[in-house]
DNA sequence: TTGACTTGGTTGCAGATGCAACTAATACTG
DNA sequence: CAGTATTAGTTGCATCTGCAACCAAGTCAA
């Protein structure tokens, strides 16, 4: 951790914008801000939120532990998420009869609403984008993403979203 | 805003793991999540304090304000963030003699010192993390990324890093 | 010069988050 | 079955962030 193998100070200069982190989040934030609008503006939801239902909506019921794995969001924030989208009706919650201490999550019929809603805005906004990429690129993206996800650093606590 | 026009229900479901924004979402927090151990461990550093940083080692002495243009990254963050770095001792203000609202920053020693360590552990994180995409990828990801950034949506506010 | 408007930066405040500590139910192990 | 270690979720607390309101310096135009 501190013995950088004696790398010249004149070998390469640090160019933060090919720094990969950097032009992830500049992306990532660009479409996630742009795209907020839509259950922020509408419903009041939180990003956290949002995908917890979309989760849900995709997936169908589940733990919030099950979230966690297939999300990668901290359980906090689920924890709390899904507080926020029982209080506006749109989950319910239902003790799992093998575990007691799991409980099942599933949207309610206005959950279910919203989720194609907001499913719907979500894949116009998608379909846009990639069009604008171009064919070439939107197909390659994907799994290019998926990698760096999943690389992100192999020797690291799994994190959160 | 409320008119989505007509989609049948039936047209085609929301593939939340296809979801540009979703996934940029995942790589990019993967990435500076393994990436931010340098610079919280070991100098006790926020991820916008070090961008800040990076901008100012990367593009020498400037203001705020082009900061922010650089960047994207919000003001008031920005702002914070120099507070913090010059309580550390890493940058220094100097009141620009033109204008006297703009200040110029500029790091000091202890902050170049500080960028150019983290500039190379960044330039080996990148390293690594395009080894493993393999060189096709890697050569082509940084224009999607900008140009994904750059479109995000184009009829939005700036907003933030 | 005065008054209205813009712009660089800061601050108040209400959320949203991360991490560690904590409760309750389970799973092991002897 | 007791006793300890795990695991599902929640909560306290100390940040971090976003947005709007707010100064102070500048600009513009009458």
């Amino acid at each position: 951790m501190s013995d950088v193998p004696k790398q010249r100070e004149t070998g390469q200069e640090f160019d933060l914008e090919g720094f990969l982190p950097y032009l992830l989040n500049q992306a990532a934030e660009a479409t996630s801000r742009s795209f907020q609008a839509s259950y922020k503006a509408e419903y009041g939801m939180t990003r956290t939120q949002w995908r917890v239902l979309a989760n849900l909506g995709k997936f169908g019921a589940m733990t919030a532990r099950d979230i966690c794995r297939i999300s990668h969001i901290e359980k906090t924030k689920v924890s709390r998420a899904v507080a926020a989208l029982e209080a506006e009706g749109l989950l319910q919650r239902a003790t799992s009869p093998e575990d007691r201490r799991a409980e099942i999550l599933s949207l309610t019929d206005g959950g279910r609403r919203v989720f194609r809603d907001l499913g719907q805005r979500a894949l116009a906004y998608d379909a846009e984008l990639r069009k604008r990429l171009g064919d070439g690129v939107a197909t390659q993206i994907d799994a290019v993403l998926r990698s760096i996800a999943a690389q992100g650093d192999p020797d690291v606590t799994p994190g959160d979203d």
